[in-house]
DNA sequence: GCGAGAATGTCAGCACGGTGACACCATGAA
DNA sequence: TTCATGGTGTCACCGTGCTGACATTCTCGC
C-alpha cells in the first residue's frame, strides 16, 4: 500500500518534463520527481548534492501488462517507484485473491519492508504497460545514513501511508458493504473515474463479485455512478460521500 | 496504531532501570528507553549528544484510568510514548464504537500525525492508571531536524507500525470472523494472555459482542483457549494458528 | 458481607452477503 | 469477421453475523 500521491497538476508537470528532457539533464529531474514523491519539501529541502546522489542511483525498468514485478514471500531487495502505469498488490490466488492496493504514478514501495528487513508480504503485477524506477538496497540504506533532508521526506512519506492504511482500517470496521463500496469508489477515484473491473474491486473488499455487483447498480439506479466496462463513472461525488458512513 | 513493541525482556530491563535510577540520571535512562523503543540500533547508534537532547525534553503525565489522554479531532500537538499502563484508542461510541488499537508500554502514538499536520482520527483512553512521557511538537521537529540517527530510527519505527497496520488489513479482508479471532487473540496476547474485556475485543474486529462471545465458546470447547472475567487465556497458540486462515 | 456496576452467556428472528451457476456483452488479436 | 478472452448482470439457496433482550456471574468499593 503506498498513497503518497501527487496531486495531479504536480504530476502533469513532472511528467511533461521527464518526457522532453535531454538525456544529460533527464537523471537529475527523474531524482527530483521522485524526491516530490517522498514527502513535502517545507520541512526538509533538498540540497542539490542530495539530488545528484539520489538521481546517480535510480534506475529505470520497463514491465509488461500483467508481468509480475515481485512475488510474495520474496526478501525485499529493491525500493520501487511508478514512473508510467499502474500496479497491483495483491496476495493469494483464485477465490480467495485479496488486493492490498494499486500503485500510480509517483507512489512507492518496497523501502518499508528494506527498512524492516522482512519479505514482500504480497505480488505486485503490473496492471498495464509500466515503466518503474528503482533504488538498490544498499544505496537506498546509504542515502538514509547519508542526507538527513532525505531521511526527513522518507519520514514522511512513509507517516503518510501509515494514515491511509489506518484510515482504510476505519473504512472497513463495523460499516455495511454499501458505505465500503462508496468510501473504496471515492479513495480510488481519478479524474471522476475508476478504471478497474469490478472483479479487483471487490478484491480490495475482500468481497465476492455478485455482492459488489448489486452494490454497484444500487448507487447506480440512484445516479450516483455510471457503470461502465472495466470501470466505473463518479457522477455525484458529494451525494457519494453521504453514503460512506 | 502504534505497534513497535519492544521484546519483554529489554522491556523489563528498561522498566527496572527507571524504576530504581536516581533522580539525575533518571531522565537519560528514559531517553535511552525511547530510543529503543523507536526501531532498532544496528543501523544508526545514537550518539550521547543525541540522546542529552532527547533526554531534556521529555515530559512525564499520569493520567487516570478513563481519563481521556486526547480526543478524536484534535490537531496533534504532542508524541505519546506509554512508560506503564495501557490506552486504548476508539473512534464513535456507543453501538458503533470502533478500537483502532491499544497503546503498551514502549508503544509511540502521534507522531504520525504531527509529520502531517492532522488532527487525531481516534479518542485515547487509559484502561488502566498510565504513565507518559511526552514530546512538544516543536521539540519533535528540532530532534528529526537535528540528528540523523533519531530520523532514521524514527523511520523504522513508522515503518514497522505501517507493517503491522497493512497485516491487520490482510487479516480482516476475506477471512471468517472465527479467523479473525484467533488472529486477533494471538496478535494481542501477552504471556499467553488478552487482558481486554469481550466488549473491547469485539469492537477491535468492528463486531457485535454476542457475535465474538459464540465464538470464543467455540473455541473453549475445543481447548485452545480459556475465557475469564476480562480476559481470555491462551492455552494452545499452536492451535488456535492453525485456526487462522 | 453487600450492593452497584460491569462483564458474560444465551436466544429467536431477521438481514445481508457468500456460493455456484449461467447468459450476455465488450474488446482486441488473428 | 470471427473467435477467444475477460468483464458484466442476475438468480435461488444457504449460512453467518446482527439485533435487542434478558438472566447470570464477577469484581471491587464500602
Amino acid at each position: 500500500m503506498a498513497l503518497s500521491r501527487l496531486p495531479s497538476a504536480a504530476l502533469d508537470q513532472a511528467t511533461r518534463l521527464l518526457g522532453t528532457a535531454a538525456a544529460g539533464e533527464m537523471a537529475i529531474r527523474q531524482a527530483a520527481w521522485v524526491a516530490r514523491c517522498v514527502g513535502r519539501g517545507e520541512a526538509a529541502p533538498l540540497t542539490s548534492e542530495a539530488l545528484t546522489a539520489l538521481a546517480a542511483t535510480l534506475q529505470r525498468t520497463h514491465v509488461e501488462r500483467r508481468a509480475v514485478v515481485f512475488h510474495g514471500g520474496q526478501l525485499a531487495r529493491t525500493v520501487w517507484i511508478v514512473q508510467h502505469g499502474r500496479v497491483e498488490l495483491s496476495v493469494g490466488a483464485g477465490r480467495i485473491r485479496t488486493v492490498v492496493g494499486v500503485l500510480r504514478p509517483g507512489d512507492v514501495d518496497g523501502d518499508v519492508q528494506l527498512l524492516l528487513d522482512m519479505a514482500m508480504p504480497y505480488t505486485a503485477r503490473a496492471l498495464e504497460d509500466t515503466t518503474l524506477l528503482s533504488l538498490s538496497a544498499s544505496n537506498f540504506e546509504r542515502l538514509l545514513a547519508t542526507s538527513l533532508p532525505i531521511a526527513r521526506r522518507w519520514l514522511s512519506s512513509v507517516a503518510q501511508r501509515l494514515a491511509a492504511s489506518q484510515n482504510r482500517l476505519l473504512g472497513l470496521l463495523g460499516h455495511s458493504l454499501t458505505e465500503q463500496v462508496a468510501q473504496l469508489l471515492l479513495d480510488e477515484a481519478v479524474d471522476g473515474q475508476v478504471a478497474l473491473p469490478q472483479r479487483t474491486l471487490a478484491a480490495m473488499l475482500g468481497v465476492q463479485r455478485p455482492s459488489l455487483n448489486k452494490i454497484l447498480k444500487d448507487l447506480e439506479r440512484e445516479g450516483l455512478i455510471r457503470v461502465r466496462y472495466a470501470s466505473v463513472d463518479i457522477l455525484n461525488p458529494a451525494g457519494l460521500s453521504e453514503r460512506t458512513g
